[in-house]
DNA sequence: CGAAGGTCCTACGTATACGTATAGTCTATG
DNA sequence: CATAGACTATACGTATACGTAGGACCTTCG
């Protein structure tokens, strides 16, 4: 009988699949998977504070701010000042972030097909309904 | 319309969702939710070698060597040499190792009712199906 | 039985996740 | 306008994921 146990490691497992396979389709180190996520997050809006990147990323201030240091350090993105807030900063793909960020959603893209094709629209919505419910029970867990 | 992309990003907020609410159903700092995998592993069966530990875990054979020498430090588990295999280890709980492992394994209780109870057996199969599903996906991209 | 190749663990480096602490900036309130 | 509290980014420490290299040990085969 699937237990709330068995959901875990299965997601658990698939989440680090996923993410190893998308590193394998990322040759000669281009970026790493995470990487690849901050890039397409900003290919998709630009010129948002780190602030708004933590929120849409899902993750940490601290994590975040780490990995856009080694972008912008590689070139990829710039990290000016917020034009009216001076806490904050706003964050831009360069020329090459964006170029470097197409190449590697060329060469995800076989995964994201198969993802894609392995399961049909409808199933697909389904599975994601269901993570995102996850999410929900998950952050409602600390709440009450 | 829900795309590969789609199901990737859903994947890794609900994969660091439940990370992050397992790390905060864990009161004071006994273990680490990565932790309370390999603990829970050893649990379900003990005496089994760092690589089977490694499959179990689909982790990493760098990683899971750190985190049992961790675990080996806080007296959680022992890593004897392996009887017959001299480049083997045999790992195992300690007393201490299953008593901490059953703290959080209560600790961790509500998180897995609300997953249950969040789904109901039929969902409950379905998704665990699907992750699997991801699973083979994945690993099928980098093999042909 | 001795060398070749495979298996398992170890060691080290880089990147990520996140807790905690701190400094700079903003905003609301008296 | 002065100050308290909130917000944003930074700095540092620990744990995890994994690539690469190397050493110890095992198995196989000539």
């Amino acid at each position: 009988m699937a237990s709330g146990h068995d959901i875990a490691m299965a997601l658990r497992t698939a989440y680090w699949a996923m993410h190893r396979s998308t590193e394998a389709s990322f040759t000669k180190r281009t970026a790493t998977a995470d990487q690849f996520v901050l890039l397409s997050l900003l290919a998709e809006r630009d010129g948002i504070t780190q602030q708004e990147l933590v929120r849409r990323a899902s993750s940490d201030a601290n994590t975040i701010r780490v990995m856009l240091v080694l972008l912008e350090k590689r070139g990829l993105v710039t990290r000016e000042r917020h034009p009216t807030d001076g806490r904050a900063r706003n964050i831009a793909l360069t020329r090459k972030g964006r170029q470097t960020y197409e190449k590697l959603w060329t060469q995800s893209k076989p995964l994201r097909e198969r993802l894609r094709a392995g399961f049909g629209a409808r199933e697909t919505r389904t599975l994601v309904k269901f993570l995102v419910r996850i999410v929900r029970e998950c952050e409602d867990n600390g709440r009450d």
